[in-house]
DNA sequence: CGAGGTCTTGAAGACGATCAACAAACGTGG
DNA sequence: CCACGTTTGTTGATCGTCTTCAAGACCTCG
């Protein structure tokens, strides 16, 4: 548990700021914007790691922020394999689907401690209504979010376990690196390796070979919550990466 | 190709009440908005089985309902391998992302004879910017695509090929009957095998093989593009299939 | 320094891919 | 209506990938 008290933000930077820094690498987002974006959202909550932040099957009355830590949505079977369907970070919003879809297919389990912020339904139907600029944005961000899981379903189809592994990378030291959280080919990367397993659907024991094999490729290197791009040229032709999915390219929408 | 000519529906009933139809599962739909749907449709285009109706990396200026016949996203990769995202039938908006994506991130092609009508992205500009409930409703449509992604990435990682199978079937029966293009457990399946590996991210034989393994189990039979459901309740527990994901309930959204 | 969590490795076996051939169904023209 | 070619489906054999079970090594942090 962060050791401020829930609501009071502990970077300097103002919380919408993190999500208009993000919205921002889709188009423009007004000063007018940002103002309504900073009005929408209310205090933030703090999770432990594996606690889960949002319940499958809850019908939530708010969407919430990521603001700081690392989050999973995941659907757990019958037989209590897990699969993990996409992968948040800071700035990134965990279930803004909730607003429309009402009630959630999944769960979202921090996956290291986490700090959330909310924004209220109400609060997003009263943009839907008179700010059909930012409405957009939050569609595309959410556009963005199927853009991943196309992504993904790709990699588990046709992709090697190794370039599965590599893509994964790829796509989030770009995400990272987009809202200033990552430089130099190197991030930190809080997940253990059976997380890792239930994100690329495989077993633990064989990701552990998997990094092996790409280790020993010398295209990254991961160490105590460390990851190192080595070659980041080789790692995207690897991985057949193009990162245009992301939409990160600021054009009118 | 279809008889009729380009622009003349096929079917009795006009083109926009198929779409209409298909929102209305969500949520009531207004008369007013009924005809700003009208008014937003232009003509239709013809494509043949195995043609790309949208290919990856267009800058579409308009956005495809699928009016007649059945459509894929598919991905091809460097060697050729292909693997499909997503499986489209009549109502369906194949490319709805692409009004704010801008870049198609994969392509659209026909899986049997298609019909598809155009809406100009500056008509559903106009929708964001006048018709906040349509909007709410359009953006809903996309975030089902993407809970269906969800679903597929756990089967994929994390289900039986049989199961995976089943819970295609499952699927596809559920969307198809919401828009009354099923019933009585049989509907119309004109995939072959071959694509049904690429829906599933397993090769052709092995798909046919899970066939006769699910066909000895008395779920489903397949013979002649008909696939007919033998036995609902097992088949839903045995692909572990909730089909609440599809948001097929009508609630103010 | 000890204990829990995390990572690593070995061995055996299941699942799915690939290669190759053949059978059945379908559609078309003679 | 049948013959024929093409497409689609089926099956066998072999091989590689990935899973499972099991044990042991390495951290890291109190």
């Amino acid at each position: 548990m962060s050791p401020e008290a829930d609501g009071a933000p502990a970077s300097k930077q103002p919380l919408h700021a993190l999500l208009a820094r993000k919205l921002n690498n889709f188009d423009v987002v007004t000063e007018t914007e940002v103002g309504v974006l900073e009005k929408a959202i209310r205090g933030t909550r703090s999770f432990e790691a594996n606690q889960d932040m949002v319940s499958a099957d809850d019908r939530p009355s708010y969407s919430s922020i990521l603001v700081e830590g690392w989050a999973a949505r995941s659907k757990t079977l019958e037989n209590g394999a897990r699969q993990i369907t996409a992968i948040h970070v800071p700035g990134d919003f965990i279930d803004l689907h909730s607003f429309l879809l009402r009630k959630m297919d999944h769960s979202v389990v921090a996956l290291s401690a986490c700090r959330i912020a909310a924004m209220p339904h109400d609060r997003l139907r009263a943009i839907s209504e008179e700010q059909p600029h930012l409405t957009r944005l939050l569609w595309l961000n959410t556009l963005v979010d199927a853009a991943i899981h196309r992504n993904w379903i790709v990699a588990m189809g046709r992709l090697s376990a190794e370039s599965q592994m590599a893509q994964l990378v790829c796509e989030l030291y770009v995400r990272l690196a987009s809202v200033d959280l990552a430089r130099d080919y190197e991030f930190e990367f809080p997940l253990t390796q059976p997380v890792v397993a239930d994100v690329l659907g495989l077993s633990l024991v064989h990701v552990n070979r998997t990094l092996r094999e790409i280790r020993g490729l010398k295209l990254i290197s991961w160490r105590s919550r460390m990851v190192k791009i080595l070659d980041w040229e080789r790692l995207v032709e690897f991985a057949q990466f193009d990162p245009t999915y992301l939409s990160l390219r600021r054009e009118p929408r």
